[in-house]
DNA sequence: CGTATGACGAGCC
DNA sequence: AGGCTCGCCATAC
């Protein structure tokens, strides 16, 4: 069954909905939630689109790559951070955080 | 319509 | 641990 594109985002945002608060997951982890395992790539670029849309609904902070750190460049990256730390997800030195505590569904 | 690019990830070295 | 290569596929040009 083809799917558009629209469609395509919105099972990424719902997946990343389900995210729960103090919890982080991986693009990939997400990927597989909405049915597109293997196509983490597709994640990244879905949130990136959210820059334009200014979407609060959709907690894009709470995804993060599979070495547990950031993907955005340093200055957002950093923003966050603080927007985990707020919600309990600690950071070492390098910026990365042990998914095995705060991986969702560890 | 062919190429390049990217908020990724697994595998190798 | 850290860097490279390659597969992935919607988009941009």
């Amino acid at each position: 069954m083809k799917r558009t594109t629209d469609s395509l985002y919105t099972l990424i945002y719902h997946a990343v909905k389900r995210i729960p608060k103090g919890r982080v997951a991986t693009y990939g982890q997400i990927a597989r939630l909405a049915g597109l395992t293997g196509q983490a790539r597709l994640v990244g670029y879905a949130l990136h689109n959210l820059r334009d849309h200014v979407d609060q609904s959709v907690p894009w902070h709470r995804v993060i790559n599979a070495r547990g750190a950031s993907s955005l460049p340093d200055l957002d990256a950093e923003l966050q951070r603080r927007l985990l730390k707020t919600e309990g997800v600690a950071f070492d030195r390098r910026g990365r955080t042990d998914l095995l505590r705060f991986g969702w569904k560890k």
